[in-house]
DNA sequence: GGAAATTAATCAATCGTTTGATTAATTTTG
DNA sequence: CAAAATTAATCAAACGATTGATTAATTTCC
């Protein structure tokens, strides 16, 4: 059948990325890898040098598409919590449209042994930590938000978005759901736009 | 030399939880171990089995001690406001005091290949959970606490403080620290307990 | 026909584990 | 008390299995 025809490249990238998403990086073998996505396990070299090079490949691809999705939110015409609540509304659903991805960045996140990859996800990281820096810092000196701890309310942001995504969630009667259900996904991704957005409006605008 | 006698048990557990934080499991080998530990590599699995066997007793022992330190905060006498303070304080010291196997258990939580593990993590995770939700649920229940959506608020106070640890920190003005120094880790203690406590008050609290 | 893609077979290195032997300490026995 | 027996702790060496990588031969495709 010459409609079978697949892309041995890219059907390594996916069975990889899978497996490095379930297993980790260390706990997934190059035979686990050829067999899943189908291709010889000499693919593997030949089109990405190394077992490294697949995962590198990955992270790079992520990551860019990562970036592209940053919406420059530099309008002048909307107000700093404005700004802010655009922000919390992409990245909720960027990363729990990626939940396996996202996990596997922060365990990398936590590993010494690959520095290179380690700085990659620290720059991307930073990228979004500094738009966020930026929002604040600038609701402060219009006047429009109440002085806080920035570093602690981008904390309190990304925090709560990852927590959703690797914290148990099939354990208390308030916190029993799947995010591989889409439905569930689906009303997660809003009580979590939701719960930021009214957080942030309350915390940072609030007169004492 | 009597005084050199040292627990060679004791030295392994030592050993391999450093390496395990540093490596994580499957990129921790017994030779390295045993050369970290000073041991003989047959006493790894002498004293404990196997690799998994070590990982196993650290885990346990971890976790332990971990749910001995959750003090019972159900006296009478203290508003609810004021048990979930003492929660926050008490949750932020003990993570920021054990940061390296800290980030090692949300590794773990983010596999899936040693489920044992991961029910372990997880039933140690909704303790904690559990507690705080018992807390803001009577706060809601009665009246002194806004009706919030009490798994994100959960994921706040949990993310917030494991989003300090694991997120790289020497990345912007705004965050430019080193939990190993120990001046730093009080610094930021400090900062993260202030912001949680100052968020949830004016959060739960705040009449709209 | 020739470049690119794919394969099975093989490589040295490393993995976690086990072995049999040895030491040092403790207990039992006469 | 001292000799004999037993135990726990430690070691170097080796085990079979698996790892990531490479080779050389073959097939596919333009």
């Amino acid at each position: 059948m010459k409609t079978e025809k697949v892309d041995k490249r890219q059907a390594i990238l996916e069975a990889a990325e899978k497996l490095f998403c379930e297993t980790g990086y260390e706990g997934t073998s190059t035979r686990q890898i050829a067999k899943e996505s189908g291709a010889n396990m000499a693919m593997i070299n030949y089109y990405f040098g190394s077992k490294e090079g697949v995962f590198v490949e990955i992270m790079n691809e992520r990551i860019a598409s990562f970036a592209s999705q940053l919406k420059i939110i530099n309008e002048d015409k909307i107000s700093a919590l404005e700004k802010l609540h655009r922000v919390i509304e992409g990245y909720v659903n960027r990363i729990l449209n990626n939940t396996a991805f996202h996990k596997m960045m922060h365990r990398e996140l936590s590993l010494t042994q690959r520095p290179e990859m380690y700085d990659k996800i620290k720059d991307a990281m930073s990228h979004n930590m500094q738009l966020i820096d930026r929002i604040i810092t600038g609701g402060i000196e219009d006047g429009s938000f109440n002085k806080v701890d920035v570093r602690m309310v981008i904390a309190t942001i990304m925090g709560t978005i990852t927590n959703i995504v690797i914290a148990p969630n099939k354990v208390m009667p308030c916190s029993n759901f799947d995010l591989n259900n889409p439905k569930d996904k689906k009303m997660i991704k809003e009580r979590a736009i939701a719960h930021l957005q009214d957080l942030t409006t309350v915390y940072l605008t609030t007169k004492k």
